[in-house]
RNA sequence: CGGGGCGUAGCGCAGUCCGGUAGCGCACACGGUUCGGGACCGUGGAGUCGGAGGUUCAAAUCCUCUCGCCCCGACCA
């Protein structure tokens, strides 16, 4: 491909209202273009970067068995009403009326209709089981679209759905994709992670997310490198440090009484409520406090109740104690009596929800009484809860599993695997005949990748001051060829043959034609990220060399002009 | 949806507080000199100052409304 025929708009400055690299990157290096908010074209060089991606995915997924179909993007309401998404699902469903009245929706994603297929077309045990997929354009109407094509209100994704007769048979697809999640990342050039996710709104048991982590991503995950655990923060499961009492200058330990048990010390705290003030006053670290929130149930006020150096996880909360919201403040000095700064777990029939690390430790905490903390408090003594994991996972926590050290990262969601089981197969009455006549549910799973996620996640992660790197892989083009001056008819020939040779060797290459002086060309080449440059230059060819240039390490070979096929060939090699 | 920021030439920005003929750099076109890391000189074209309404002799600038884009948060099937 010759460069001057090839629309490439790089750009010199750093468009304005780009934040994420990828999406400078992109916007510099002539790969996309914003028509709106959460909408973009994609110009040559990154369709080619996601015909690659799209290439790879299908032949793993045609590798474990699934089958390429394509579905419409244009859904009729009706089946979105029959498994109830279409009310339970609220603005970010773009919503519209065909000509006849009927309400119809743009697809944010396919369970319901491939589920309408599987129905319609699966009879018998003997049908089962299915992998389906297809590679199409999916619309969210996001309430925030960011990071140029990390979130867009249209995108494409790869989603595929498994149909088994039974539990074990869902088991044995969700591995397979899980495998075929693994070699398509891998070869996409990406380092990621596997980890446990929240199955949410898409209902089911179990659910994974692959995540690439990058400082860009939306996502924080906790890992453990001892024992491998891996998970969402949206989930995840640690084990804060123990209390620290040490060089406090006012540990929460009760004074003594007469029996030798610890008891119970109001102290006056005046104007400070927070952890952040108290613990400052009454110069104790904050994991001697005991964080109080009063919350507003289904079924009335209750505490909720965390260690003063974490913070509450509310959508843990709400799996265990329902949808729930802050108490207003008339409402807090309402049924405590007192205001929100002051109120502890004790002297008070409130129902309570208290986090794990409370349950070792003596702790300082609101008085219930205007102006005044409590110290001496034992969880289990002087109150009593139901003991949940409801912080969040935080730097400095431990393993759930194993107790080594955790670690969080930043990371993008690339891809998730959902156990569905019959969320949708049962209102929509995909049922098949088993081995002895009976009625069954067709059990199903989801699957889902974002191909603009993993070229977004592949910038991310590959890149210098100086623009993209890309995997060889993924890659618009396998090399760039840059003649530096096209006046010169022997770097002309060179640079003809040597672009010949490749191309009828399948190598990909991409040659600068343009009457650039040298300085443009580099740049450039650098920018777009191609992985390898032969530079084709008039001391060099006086030598009789060319040079191949690394662009990630930046690295020179010297090559005589006729070696340099083979040369390339023998790198490609080596990267795949 | 809450908070913040920004809309002036294709791109990046100044000018707005304090009203008085719309500017700079890059890019673009032409001529010349250059040619191994975004060259230099000269000439030139290009702007409904996001939009509507208002105040004023006069509005990019002041007032009201509105649209768009970005960032933080909420949300994220």
């Amino acid at each position: 491909m010759l460069f001057s025929k090839f629309f490439i708009p790089t750009l010199r400055e750093t468009p304005a209202e780009a934040e994420a690299i990828s999406h400078v990157l992109m916007l510099r290096s002539g790969y996309v273009r914003q028509l709106a908010s959460g909408l973009y074209i994609y110009l040559p060089l990154a369709w080619r970067v996601m015909n690659k991606i799209n290439k790879i995915i299908r032949e793993e997924m045609d590798a474990v068995g699934a089958q390429e179909i394509s579905m419409p993007g244009l859904h009729p309401a009706e089946i979105w009403q029959k498994t109830g998404r279409w009310s339970d699902i609220g603005d970010e469903m773009f919503r519209l009326k065909d000509r006849g009245g009927r309400d119809m929706c743009l697809g944010m994603t396919h369970e319901e209709i491939i589920t309408w297929l599987a129905s319609v077309e699966i009879r018998s045990y003997r049908d089962l089981p299915r992998i389906w997929y297809q590679i199409q354009t999916k619309f969210r109407d996001e309430a925030r679209p960011k990071s140029g094509i990390l979130r867009t209100r249209e995108f494409i994704m790869k989603d595929s759905y498994s149909f088994d007769r039974d539990e074990d048979g869902l088991e044995g697809s969700y591995q397979k994709h899980a495998a075929a999640y693994h070699r398509i990342f891998a070869r996409c050039g990406l380092k990621f992670y596997q980890v446990q996710s929240d199955p949410g709104m898409m209902g089911g048991a179990a659910a994974h997310e692959f995540m690439a982590p990058s400082p860009a991503g939306e996502d924080t995950i906790v890992l453990c490198s001892k024992c491998g655990y891996a998970a969402n923060t949206e989930l995840a499961l640690s084990v804060p440090p123990p209390q620290k009492i040490t060089g406090a200058e006012n540990p929460p330990i009760p004074p003594l009484t007469k029996g030798g048990e610890g008891g119970l010390e109001d102290i006056p705290t005046p104007d400070k409520r927070t952890v952040a003030e108290v613990s400052n006053f009454l110069k104790a670290h904050p994991s001697c406090f005991i964080k109080s929130l009063l919350l507003i149930g289904e079924d009335g006020p209750f505490l909720a109740l965390v260690r003063g150096d974490r913070e509450l996880h509310e959508k843990k909360l709400t799996k265990i104690a329902g949808e729930f919201r802050a108490a207003r403040k008339d409402e807090v000095k309402e049924i405590l009596g007192v205001e929100a700064g002051f109120i502890g777990p004790h002297n008070n029939k409130l129902k309570k929800i208290a986090d794990v690390s409370l349950k070792e430790g003596i702790y300082i905490t609101g008085a219930n009484r205007e102006g005044f903390h409590t110290k001496g408090i034992k969880p289990g003594v002087h109150f009593e809860a139901e003991w949940h994991d409801i912080h969040i996972a935080q730097e400095g926590d431990k393993c759930s599993v194993c107790g080594a050290e955790i670690r969080l990262e930043k990371a993008i969601e690339i891809g998730n695997i959902f156990k569905l089981g019959t969320k949708y197969s049962r209102p929509l009455k995909a049922i098949y005949l088993d081995e002895n006549g009976k009625d069954r549910t067709v059990i199903m799973g989801s699957y889902g990748i974002g191909p603009a996620r993993i070229a977004a996640a592949a910038i991310e992660q590959n890149h210098d001051k100086d623009g993209m790197i890309w995997p060889q892989s993924i890659a618009p083009f396998d090399i760039e060829i840059i003649p530096l001056d096209l006046g010169d008819g022997e770097i002309m020939k060179t640079a003809e043959t040597i672009y010949k040779d490749l191309t009828n060797e399948r190598v990909e290459a991409l040659m600068d034609d343009r009457p650039e002086r040298p300085g443009v060309k580099f740049k450039d080449a650098d920018l777009i990220g191609i992985p390898y440059q032969i530079i084709i230059g008039k001391k060099g060819l006086k030598e009789g060399f060319v040079e191949l240039k690394s662009r990630r390490t930046k690295e020179t070979q010297r090559t005589a002009p006729s070696d340099v096929v083979k040369r390339v060939k023998e790198r490609r090699l080596n990267a795949s």
